[in-house]
DNA sequence: CTGTTAGCGCCTTCAC
DNA sequence: GTGAAGGCGCTAACAG
């Protein structure tokens, strides 16, 4: 393992001029910083940002916390995450939280103690008896925002789709095209952000349409993966609950709502719509296409990145949250209702 | 930030003391490293990896390269690296190459840069021109494995699916369900190892079964994804190729073959059956469920985990590539051949 | 058992 | 412009 050090000797200058010559500082000489320059790439020279990390107390680390990375909605935010943070010459670790809170306060305590710069969260989403992690971050005065979703009673920084007005447009799409009976599929407690601000869109549509909202069927489900979606409606749908159409809170769900109502030779649209929520690539594998909100995550990984960032460099801005434009996404899954 | 330091001082002890407290050694006397953990505890003091890093030249992290974070097949990957990583404290920082070997070798030169402590590579599936980032790590003395596949002249560890196996089962089993005339999906390259070992698993079932492997129409796609898939098939199939059965080298590419026949209102398996390779959730979604290989993900990481362990901890291993067993499954795109 | 000393590799004043 | 000196926070001998 060779070091700066050994490059200073070999150049025949001190350590401190190697260091400026690397790190092209003006105040040294051209001359010698090229001979620096070319001995430390003769001797494979590659500097130790560890060394770095505790002589500047800067790692250029920033710490990444998903719930899921198989969900490939995750899979897109990650790697739009690793490209704008390495444009900026940043790195990041990685960890996965499985929306559990004891391991997500453990990964915010790795990260502080492996002196991040910052970190983005997709917060874990069950109620949080507690902010303590969150805390730990201020109090050791590492920035961090909240990414695709916030934390309920926790006013931070964060960037996310305006869940609301998706729900609200395809609501709206729906109730346009004569649905009046929807079954809505959220997570595991209603009253969680991810499924409220979705919730809240669809109320809105029916107030303005001058329907009652009680109509609707909520049905919360375990987990946000495809087979909650599967077992939900097989479920509903054996208890007679027949709706006109059904909502999912993302495609995942979705597309598990629509194996089941195949199974149950329930033709789409004709019988039922189906619409989801995110536009994964996988929206359109199915051989009926889905209606689906999609959610900009190029934009919103992009946003939370330079938020971050801006923190770091010690910008003081105001805790809010970020809203990024949801669009409809209108495919052959939905139709007119038809009875 | 609070330090050892700041600890040993209101411990009233050393900070070589506060040291061999913190870190357990059993040198320490009782009393002394329960009043040390005690300060510790209430000063809210976090250790500094980094410093620590520096000291045993040891970061507890490793570097992990994949190819690729949308598809669902690496975010298991991904997920279960994690898990037995965390289980044996270590961290790892996560850079996605997307195929491209300058990337490749850019995120390996910042690895080193870490000083991580070993490093899992998912490599690029292009031809190499040479081998310098590995050569470098060899150089720095940092280990590493491949996963998921190696690289065709770099003989080193790696743990990956018996990828031969599996087709030669898929194969074998198309075979007998009477279909002779077989179109293979591949990548890019038919000669790189992800395709090559591929095909030739084929070609040993069709040398078992006497038959004339040339009758095997291969396709290389540009990218191994679902619209290549697509596309590769309504080319093929307008060109006047219809083949008895498709084979795609995964469940994405599969998956968009199937949409293409769909729209071409080809039935499956009646008409043509189709089989994918990894056995991604997403293959049971698509109404028609998908016949495929299973490579066991979990096993995989595990292994790749463990190998990467045991070299860091010093263990001479021969080089050589660790193969995990694949598994047909059997579902229904396929059928016999009717005509 | 505990404290002293000396780094790990690099960066940053501050004189010269 | 360049070198000497000190320090980032922690660990690893070695004494005592």
């Amino acid at each position: 393992m060779i070091t700066l050090k050994d490059v200073a000797i070999k150049a025949g200058v001190s350590e401190a001029t190697a260091s400026l010559a690397m790190n092209n500082k003006k105040t040294v000489n051209a001359e010698t910083r090229k001979k620096v320059l070319e001995v430390a790439a003769a001797m494979g020279y590659i500097p130790n940002s560890i060394a770095r990390g505790l002589a500047r107390s800067k790692t250029n680390t920033i710490g990444l916390i998903v719930t899921d990375v198989q969900n490939p909605y995750f899979g897109g935010i990650i790697g739009y995450i690793d490209e704008y943070l390495r444009l900026e010459q940043y790195n990041f670790i990685l960890s996965v939280s499985n929306d559990d809170l004891l391991k997500e306060s453990q990964i915010i305590e790795s990260f502080i103690r492996q002196r991040v710069d910052g970190v983005i969260i997709i917060p874990a989403q069950s109620p949080r008896a507690d902010f303590l992690s969150f805390n730990q971050l201020d109090l050791n005065k590492i920035p961090y925002v909240f990414s695709t979703t916030y934390d309920e009673g926790w006013e931070s920084h964060a960037v996310m789709t305006d869940l609301t007005k998706g729900s609200y447009l395809l609501t709206k799409y729906l109730l346009g095209l004569g649905h009046r009976s929807i079954m809505v599929l959220v997570s595991s407690n209603r009253t969680v952000s991810i499924s409220k601000l979705r919730l809240d869109g669809c109320m809105r549509a029916y107030d303005e349409a001058g329907l009652a909202w009680d109509t609707v069927n909520i049905v919360e489900c375990r987990k946000n993966d495809f087979n909650s979606g599967y077992k939900a409606v097989m479920n509903e749908l054996s208890n007679g609950n027949k709706p006109d159409a059904i909502m999912a809170i993302n495609d995942i769900m979705a597309l598990g709502a629509m194996k089941a109502l195949k199974e149950l030779n329930l033709k789409i649209p004709e019988d039922i719509s189906v619409a989801g929520y995110d536009d994964l690539i996988f929206s359109s594998i199915s051989d009926i296409s889905l209606t689906t909100v999609r959610q900009d995550i190029a934009e919103i990984s992009h946003e939370t990145v330079q938020l971050l960032l801006d923190r770091i460099k010690g910008k003081d801005l105001i805790p809010r949250t970020r809203f990024v434009q949801p669009e409809l996404i209108i495919r052959h899954s939905t139709g007119v209702r038809t009875e």
